[in-house]
DNA sequence: CTAGGGTTAG
């Protein structure tokens, strides 16, 4: 009999790493034909075949297919696990789903279900995803206090939340305490911290870094070698940065297409198509699968360069691969639109995207604002400006030049007041326009009286 | 579970 009960297990162990395997390379039917037959022959799945669809459902379905199987194990009498909620809740936050995420972690304990660190580490991504750093710092606090043991990817989570909400001086901080307390880095707690410390332009900081990652016995991979390409760009220094470009090809680093869409990217931002095109030719060479985001990068420069049709080929070449357009994907193609003067099309594609799912966002808002701007169609602008729930830097600055140039000063001044109300800060350029526009057109008085209210902002929003 | 690439103003 014991004998027996050792067969099934095994069986059904042996039933789980074949289902896995199919999981992994997204051969469903086939995992579940399989699941089929094992039933057949008396073998039952247990927790872990259901924990093994779920996340497979989750990556290449969707979270919901995911969450029926909850509702399968259910059927077959087999309770899910912390596992199986783990699983879920990581899908919603990968697919920016993020009070989804929190919802199934409610939802978890109410079933009685009691979190682990996986649970805590990820509901501490979700806060800070979430640009609430106070209760991701609740979390980590209760992670280290409580009754659960901190693992190493809690305080990557941790570090990474505080970089990317903008506490990099804290996150490089709490690394040293860390150390100091007998922290071992991993490689990607690095390359987090490089990222930050490049971001905020502390290089000198970010290059000890580096040199902490060899003394450490790591070797830099690809992502590595991305953060620094991406930062030598932004640095502009565009010489040096494809020179690691195609160091990074030599050396075995761009088996995806981050680094390529890295430099087409910042090609495409100082305006040299041309040379973007030729490494947008070389990606595609190299045969490697495109992603979402190298689609978009592509359908960037077609806009760029004022070539909606190709633009609108890649819309169809997403497609066929299978992939879905994202927000990104949208916003890309309105404001090519607008750039093109093309408003209608982009108030088009604006509604088709809320079609799709996609909220409006302050992006494309933005886009449509400067874009009507730019047509002349300046009352319209500031309909929409008055619509948005949201607004930053870029909206103001794009009305308020737009305003300049059509010799509406006081206006332009009004709104570059409500700006700096708001404790935004608008384009240098922006300011002198409506300075100079209002000196220059006889409101001496309010032009000195606005360039006072700008000093005083700058001590306050700072 | 956690790290790199993709969107807007001048």
């Amino acid at each position: 009999m014991v004998r027996n009960r050792m067969l099934e297990r095994l069986s059904t162990k042996l039933l789980n790493v074949c289902i896995a395997s199919f999981c992994k390379v997204n051969k469903l039917e086939k995992a579940e034909s399989v699941i089929i037959d094992a039933i057949r022959l008396g073998l039952l799945p247990d927790v872990v075949t259901y924990n093994t669809l779920i996340n497979a459902y989750c990556r290449f379905v969707g979270i919901d297919a995911g969450y029926s199987i909850l509702h399968r194990m259910g059927e077959a009498g087999i309770n899910p696990d912390v596992v199986s909620y783990n699983s879920l809740i990581a899908a919603a936050s990968r697919n920016s789903q993020i009070s989804r995420s929190l919802d199934l972690f409610d939802e978890m304990i109410q079933r009685g279900i009691a979190p682990d660190v996986w649970s805590y580490n990820t509901l501490m991504h979700c806060f800070f995803k979430l640009g609430k750093p106070d209760e991701a710092n609740r979390v980590f606090r209760d992670i280290i206090l409580g009754d659960h043991t901190p693992c190493a990817a809690t305080f990557n989570t941790m570090i990474n939340g505080l970089c990317k909400n903008g506490y990099t001086e804290n996150a490089f901080m709490l690394f040293r305490k860390l150390q100091r307390h007998g922290f071992v880095p991993e490689l990607m707690t690095y390359n987090i911290l490089v990222n930050g410390l490049c971001k905020i332009g502390r290089l000198g900081t970010a290059k000890r870094m580096i040199k902490e990652i060899g003394e450490s016995g790591y070797v830099p991979n690809a992502i590595t070698y991305t953060t620094v390409l991406k930062c030598c760009f932004r640095k502009r220094k565009f010489e040096e940065g494809l020179e690691l470009l195609s160091e990074m090809k030599s050396e075995g680093y761009t088996y995806d297409g981050y680094a390529y869409c890295t430099a087409i990217g910042a090609l495409i931002k100082i305006g040299k198509i041309k040379e973007a095109t030729e490494y947008m030719v070389q990606l595609m060479k190299t045969g490697i699968k495109l992603d979402i985001a190298s689609y978009n990068t592509l359908i960037n420069m077609y806009c760029k360069d004022g070539k909606l049709e190709e633009a609108y080929k890649l819309l169809d070449e997403i497609e066929k691969d299978g992939l879905e357009c994202d927000k990104y994907t949208h916003t890309i193609m309105i404001d090519g639109l607008c750039k093109a003067g093309n408003i209608e099309g982009a108030i088009r594609h604006l509604k088709y995207m809320n079609l799709m799912g996609f909220d409006s966002n302050l992006v494309a808002f933005n886009s449509l604002v400067d874009g009507l701007c730019k047509v002349g169609q300046i009352d319209t602008a500031m309909k929409v400006y008055k619509s948005m729930e949201v607004r930053d830097s870029f909206t103001y600055s794009s009305l308020v030049h737009n305003l300049c140039r059509i010799g509406k000063y006081r206006k332009a001044s009004k709104l570059l007041l409500s700006c700096l109300r708001s404790g935004m800060n608008i384009l240098k350029s922006a300011q002198r326009a409506v300075l100079s526009g209002l000196h220059y057109s006889g409101f001496r008085g309010e032009a000195k009286k606005l360039k006072s209210k700008i000093r005083m902002a700058r001590i306050l929003n700072h």
